[in-house]
RNA sequence: GGUCCGGUAGUUCAGUUGGUUAGAAUGCCAGCCUGUCACGCUGGAGGUCGCGGGUUCGAGUCCCGUCCGGAUCGCCA
């Protein structure tokens, strides 16, 4: 009895051998009395030949076959004549004779080709997942999604940290995104929450006493969705004692040189480069720059300061922020119609009220507002942007956060509209020195901007209670081609500190006890020094397998209405069940 | 919660100013075919134009509502 072979394995080497292949049916190709398959299993393809000079039983039964019938074959391997090879397959240079076949399974015609290279829509694909996932573009992403996971797991199991599990039931807390719910039986009236990450318990490893933590964990998230956003993820989640944020950051860059070596044999330079979040923002408008091309905000707040211009000159004396784009060379690609359409209404949406340009020509600016500025603003926007002929300037005059959003978002853009990205690149980034803090206008109240258990850096910690808007977080978030792949902070480690926080974002004691009070008992026992990271395993997968949606690195993904077309969930349930939960009934939507 | 795009044959799409019997490619079915590999050739079947209502002599096309998919702003400590 011959052992089955994988037919992607097979090669010359396996020449006039008899072998046993199972697999499904991947094209047909009916010549009449010659007969073609491509046999696919999970290895790859080979073509199987029923010829009747073989067998004439195998060529009828080969008559009958369809697309995605599974079948089960006998043959020999044969070297294929020089003119029939096909070199666009790994199995090209061979081909097996059938002499013996047998049909294990049949398969009604498909809602969409296995083999098609169209695309299909969403909804039917992830309608019938299970035949999308046989389609070989995303086999090769969780194939790589599977390199990925075992090179981290590798990397960090050969530097002693243990792979834990931690709770999926855990407890709700109201800070930070809105918690996934479950009803608890027993405690009529009581909830589980699914756990949004896992940042407590493996803080809480770390007082006891487990100094290298990682699991590559689940997390839930009810918040609406995104191309790079589900709210079922999977986050590569690392905590250690005594490490400093330098040493995470190191641990974290040997860690992403290591799978990017390993899964795309690319080789990327470290130390990566550390951005200060306030540079960041001025130069790229985002806290995830993409560096793989130049186009860089340019500041001018203090050049227009007193222009005759009143959208410049107001936000520049009010605390707001002027600042452009200098889109170079590309002036006479946008008409006057694409800027004060499309253009505006994109930044429109980040709150812009209005997109202000120039163009330059023979060393002057022309265009509806070139006649506001000045003979020396010119000048100074000239120089400072390094103006030439031909440019385009598109301006940005708001509060910073909107010049900053709008802008930043428009350069990455005009960035893929102009193809000014080289998509070969992989540019990780560090953003460091983060506000530790952000002012609530709806709550009126700080609200962390991490989270409430990072730590201020050393030399602001005296600012805390005094100064808590200026308090720099010993945070840092690692940024990959504009995506943030994830972050990290050394945590509190000292009650005193972490009750200070917990009073600066506005916590009674009684109402941090309450949520909290696990962790301020446990920072008492002799809790290490300690501090983490966590990187979005689902957008590495995306980037590494160059794809643009995040639902493509996910085996059975949700909609963007968070529903699952495979399974019909989320769905009602019966009065039993709710009974069960002590859940009287719906509440009625009011409106 | 908002904005935008889409929904027409199994699939991917086209469908002009509202006007005859809604088309193409591909898939499917049948016949022919011994070197194909996106096989080829011939023929055939296949439609609740997402759903409901309205305007009109007449609606795939216009209007209102609604459902579904996608992008995105808010949201995502």
């Amino acid at each position: 009895m011959t052992e089955r072979i994988s037919a992607g394995t097979l090669s010359e080497a396996q020449e006039n051998e008899t072998v046993l292949l199972k697999g499904w049916v991947h094209r047909r190709r009916d010549l009449g009395e010659l007969i073609f398959i491509d046999l696919r299993d999970q290895s790859g393809i080979v073509q199987l030949v029923f010829n009747p000079d073989y067998s004439q039983e195998a060529l009828r039964i080969a008559e009958t076959l369809r697309s995605e019938f599974v079948i089960e074959v006998r043959g020999k391997v044969i070297k294929r004549d020089e003119e029939t090879i096909n070199p666009n397959i790994a199995t090209g240079k061979i081909e097996v004779t059938v002499s013996d076949i047998t049909i294990m399974n049949k398969s009604k015609n498909l809602p969409f080709l296995i083999h098609e290279a169209q695309d299909v829509s969403e909804d039917l694909r992830l309608k019938y997942r299970y035949l999308d996932l046989r389609r070989e573009d995303l086999q090769n992403t969780f194939k790589i999604r599977h390199q990925i996971t075992q090179s981290i797991r590798n990397f960090l199991n050969d530097r002693a940290f243990l792979d834990m599990e931690t709770p999926i039931l855990t407890k709700s807390t109201p800070e930070g995104a809105r918690d996934y719910l479950v009803p608890s039986r027993v405690h009529p009236g009581e909830f589980y929450a699914l756990p949004q990450s896992p940042q407590l318990f493996k803080q809480l490893l770390m007082m006891s006493g487990f100094e290298r933590y990682y699991q590559i964990a689940r997390c839930f998230r009810d918040e609406d969705l995104r191309a790079d956003r589900q709210p079922e993820f999977t986050q590569i989640d690392i905590e250690t004692a005594f490490l400093t944020s330098d040493e995470i950051m190191t641990l974290v860059e040997d860690m992403m040189k290591q799978v990017m070596k390993e899964v795309l044999n690319k080789e990327v330079t470290t130390p990566f480069k550390r951005m200060p979040y306030d540079e960041a923002m001025e130069r790229y408008g985002s806290d995830k720059p993409d560096t793989r091309f130049d186009m860089e905000l340019i500041q001018v707040t203090d050049i227009v300061k007193n222009s005759d211009f009143k959208v410049f000159s107001g936000p520049a004396q009010s605390g707001g922020k002027v600042a452009l784009l200098n889109v170079k060379g590309n002036a006479d690609k946008f008409t006057r119609r694409d800027i004060d359409g499309e253009l505006t209404e994109y930044v429109a949406t980040y709150g812009a009220k209005g997109l202000a340009w120039v163009k330059v020509a023979d060393g002057d600016m022309t265009g509806p507002i070139a006649k506001f500025f000045s003979d020396e603003e010119k000048a100074q926007i000239f120089e400072r942007a390094n103006v030439e002929d031909g440019d385009l300037l598109l301006f940005g005059a708001d509060k910073a956060k909107v010049v900053y959003d709008s802008l930043g978002a428009l350069r990455v853009k005009l960035g893929k509209d102009l193809n000014l990205i080289d998509e070969s690149l992989f540019n990780f980034l560090w953003v460091v020195d983060w506000p530790l803090l952000e002012y609530d206008e709806d709550s009126k109240r700080y609200v962390a901007a991490h989270h409430p258990f990072t730590s201020p850096i050393e030399e602001d910690m005296d600012k805390l209670t005094t100064d808590p808007q200026n308090v720099r977080a010993n945070a840092y978030d690692i940024v990959l081609n504009g995506f943030e792949l994830g972050g990290g902070s050394v945590r509190i480690n000292k009650k005193e500190l972490q009750d200070d926080m917990f009073n600066v974002l506005g916590f009674t004691e009684e109402s941090a006890r309450a949520q909290f009070g696990f962790l301020l008992d446990a920072l008492e026992f002799g809790a290490p020094p300690h501090g983490g990271v966590a990187l979005g395993l689902d957008r590495i997968v995306m980037l590494l397998a160059n794809k643009t949606n995040i639902r493509d690195t996910i085996l059975f993904p949700k909609t963007a209405t968070a529903s699952d077309l495979l399974t019909a969930a989320p769905s009602n349930v019966s009065d039993r069940q709710l009974e069960e939960l002590s859940i009287a009934s719906l509440v009625e939507d009011e409106e």
